[in-house]
DNA sequence: TACTCTTGGTTAATCGATTAAGTAACAGTA
DNA sequence: TACTGTTACTTAATCGATTAACCAAGAGTA
């Protein structure tokens, strides 16, 4: 039923050989030959069977083990990189391969994945410092690249958001309005990523001639709830801040209920940023001033750098994606 | 390096065929080889090659194409529905391929999948009424499920949502909060479910001793400006409705736009109700009744049963699954 | 002329599983 | 005893590609 590179092979008059070499472009293949090949293919609408292909080569295929169920849930823009993954995986010739993490943990299934040859490389959501599902799939010698994670803080490749300028950039924007006493709510500290953010949040101050304030901190978990707590500390301090900057939209959602559970108006009574635009940012009451993550083109990066690596083309080195500061109305000027 | 079945065949001392009619279940072998054979297994921690495994038999792979950039993301829930896919498709020792759908049709991308062996079959979104996906790929031979239809308005197998009661109950809610002049937004009439979705409105109103008013029936696209064309649409009549359902939560945000617009206020002057519950539903202003869809529930009942379809079990008839009314602010009780 | 290279192919081994066909040993049966 | 079945295996073909090894013919060179 399905043609095979036999039967492309004799209508062309040729051995199967010479039809791989044509559609590899390797081997030498005169003119004439190559095109009675390609005018076969045309015609038979041949297309290599990828169970035999890849019991020879690769799988061109790229592997992402979803969160379990609860994790999935907490980033609802995951469909907006998932497709820039597979558009970036497209471009390269692979597809994307999608594993539901069960009971194992997402290094076994990846290098499971990878040693039946399901899946050429993985893509590593949320990395952390020393991530040890990246020591042990680089140590199965398993191509990984990390998503959103800057710089060289992990042992592989990673394509990274520039979370350091878009921290300044927030906390100017804050400065800007007027706010001397800007508090930060940080994700947890072994994410990759958080010391960027806080980098960039303490140059910013810097700046602009102040120190940021121990009080004014607090390293919150990832969760609305961790926001939200984190927020009521703040308020609970002798001098509260004027303005938040939260290192996630989850976060800040938090933060707004805990403001509201005080009795405060977000936006004049206290300006708060998040990080991410979330879909809910623009919906939020009022509107989230918040830091929007190019995801899709994360997404493709990732999978481009996942190739390369996967082929062993030379890595350029990628620039940091930049964020773009969404103002709405979260964030307005110091009242006085 | 991979450890092959001829490694395990050999520690276990049997053939190859033997170590795989034990893993197979198939053939007939005696219980002290069949001990022999696990242990050498379990010792080489050995895993088949799944390219030479589906170069034989299939390639236990479920396949998805995602729409094309715009459209992904007018399904914020897309990413719950394909969690529930990989994890239907997990559980019967499947995984789920992703493909971008690039220049090519979603149909011609499922033939070339699944004739190349990379995917044993394919699920479909947003089925419609004789549906050209559907012909082609059961024409092809390409076993397909598609995603919440209703009953057998399609040449496939679907796993549905009962819109049909879900309408009912919403439209019932509406009328015990004393609305008479119920208005229904509909989708595209082509979207299988659509008539469904209509049935279960016109047959709540019959109960209550009413007949659908023509004038109060408004089909709309799919978007939130179609939404918001079909809202003024309604305001413009001579006898507005004090009451709209909208076949989509979409289609209400938009209708929420247009009533923002004419200066009514969503939940006392009208009552709003949508469908899908996606995660904005409940942060609009005022936050959204809307019927919730059981997604990820949804994409486990769809892998499952294309799993059924694919390996040619009986397939048991799948009840439809309901949908469950969230009541929220924007539906309030007539006011007169 | 005799030798080496290059070009343009072919032949056949190979990847790692599944499975049809074959076989030896033994039990049951007429 | 001779025949038929079963059980418990093994042998070897096969899936459809890739690719190392080989080979023939013609060009270039000493």
């Amino acid at each position: 039923m399905a043609t095979t590179i036999k039967d492309v092979a004799e209508r062309a008059q040729v051995s199967t050989a010479t039809v791989s070499y044509v559609l590899n472009g390797t081997g030498s293949v005169a003119a004439a030959t190559r095109r009675r090949v390609l005018d076969a293919v045309a015609a038979l609408s041949y297309q290599p069977n990828h169970a035999a292909r890849s019991l020879r080569t690769r799988s061109r295929t790229l592997g992402l083990v979803l969160p379990p169920a609860p994790a999935a849930l907490a980033d609802p823009a995951l469909a907006e990189l998932v497709a820039g993954l597979s558009e970036g995986a497209a471009d390269g010739g692979y597809y994307l391969l999608l594993a539901a993490q069960g009971a194992r943990s997402e290094a076994e299934l990846g290098t499971e994945l990878a040693q039946t040859g399901r899946i050429d490389g993985l893509v590593l959501l949320d990395p952390r410092i020393d991530d040890e599902r990246v020591l042990i799939l680089t140590a199965a010698g398993i191509p990984c690249v990390a998503a959103g994670a800057a710089g060289n803080s992990l042992p592989c490749p990673s394509v990274g958001l520039d979370l350091e300028r878009g921290a300044y950039d927030a906390t100017r924007h804050l400065f800007q309005l007027g706010h001397r006493r800007i508090a930060m709510i940080a994700l947890p500290s072994d994410l990759v990523g958080s010391e960027s953010f806080y980098q960039g949040f303490t140059t910013a101050l810097a700046e602009s001639g102040s120190v940021p304030d121990p009080e004014l901190i607090v390293e919150a978990g990832a969760t609305q709830e961790a926001g939200m707590e984190a927020m009521e500390e703040l308020l609970s301090r002798p001098e509260p801040p004027s303005a938040v900057l939260a290192a996630s939209d989850i976060l800040a959602f938090g933060a707004m209920h805990a403001l509201y559970d005080a009795g405060l108006v977000v936006g004049s009574d206290l300006a708060l940023v998040g990080c991410g635009d979330l879909p809910l940012a623009a919906h939020t009451h009022p509107p989230l001033t918040t830091l929007r993550v190019p995801r899709r083109s994360l997404g493709v990066a990732l999978a481009k750098r996942l190739i390369a690596l996967i082929e062993r083309h030379d890595l350029d080195p990628q620039p940091l994606l930049n964020l773009s500061l969404m103002i709405r109305r979260s964030s307005a000027a110091l009242q006085r």
